[in-house]
DNA sequence: TCGCCTGATAGTTGCC
DNA sequence: GGCAACTATCAGGCGA
């Protein structure tokens, strides 16, 4: 119970949590390669699909960072980002 | 014709499955980064505890395997292997 | 008016040469990668030989205070810590 | 001499390297940075100048994306990718 | 099936 | 000192 006496019990629980998680993490990831297998199976081009994928995933993401440049630039202007809501 | 439509529903299908499966996995990562903030904020050492995580995960012999292994480099190295655990 | 375009100007200059450092650094870590395909080709364990190099770099203070914690984090989950060197 | 005896010489030769690259990579990220402080020094909005940076730099990361997955596609379609040089 | 390469994740570093 | 961005590492997928 000296200084090495750190919370043990709090520190147990929170390493399972993570360590739960991260097998659920885990149990997607295959389902998501389990779903290309199938997709593959069907004749389309995994390849190509995940380029699909990820373009779509980056449009959003370019949106809001040019809404934020824009922001930025706003902001360097001296006038306030927040009236220019679309 | 009709195949290139059919071709293109299931296509669909697809990724929407894949993406769907994504946005699970990011919550989850997020729940993992919470998870540490937590632990942060009760005073852990998250670098620390990420590799506990770590070496919980691997397995032992394949650990000890690597052991050796930077132990003959160092002392290749002219350093002293037992001073070195990182 | 001129105002502008004297910063205009500086700032041309300014983004220049951070472009061209950044430009090197690429560089330089081309050659690092290069360096450890070498080694690889040699018959060299670079994942251990990534370690290694970490090791020398990190100050041993440092390194004995975190293994320090390390092991204390492994007691209270009960483990032995001296198994688990990483 | 037995089978501890991994090429030492050749080690230290290749490890030697990668610290020394290592290093002239920190010299030059401290370049950047002291860029960048002279020109906060200038009055410019050294964030603002970042996403400049990075934005000119994902220009031709992006011409460069788009042109391989239009090649990706006209391979898909069973077309020579070689014939489309622009 | 093994090795290589790319993409995703985690760790480190710099800024606020 | 905390947060965000960047870099380096690691794991999975693809091709030989």
């Amino acid at each position: 119970m000296a200084e090495g006496s750190i919370a043990a019990g709090q520190l147990k629980s929170l390493v399972e949590r993570i360590e739960r998680l991260e097998e659920e993490k885990q149990t997607i990831s295959a389902d998501i390669r389990e779903v290309y297998a199938e997709a593959k199976s069907h004749g389309f081009d995994t390849k190509v699909m995940r380029q699909v994928v990820r373009i779509r995933k980056q449009d959003s993401a370019e949106r809001q960072e040019e809404e934020a440049i824009r922001d930025l630039y706003l902001h360097a202007l001296g006038m306030a980002p927040d009236s220019s809501e679309t």
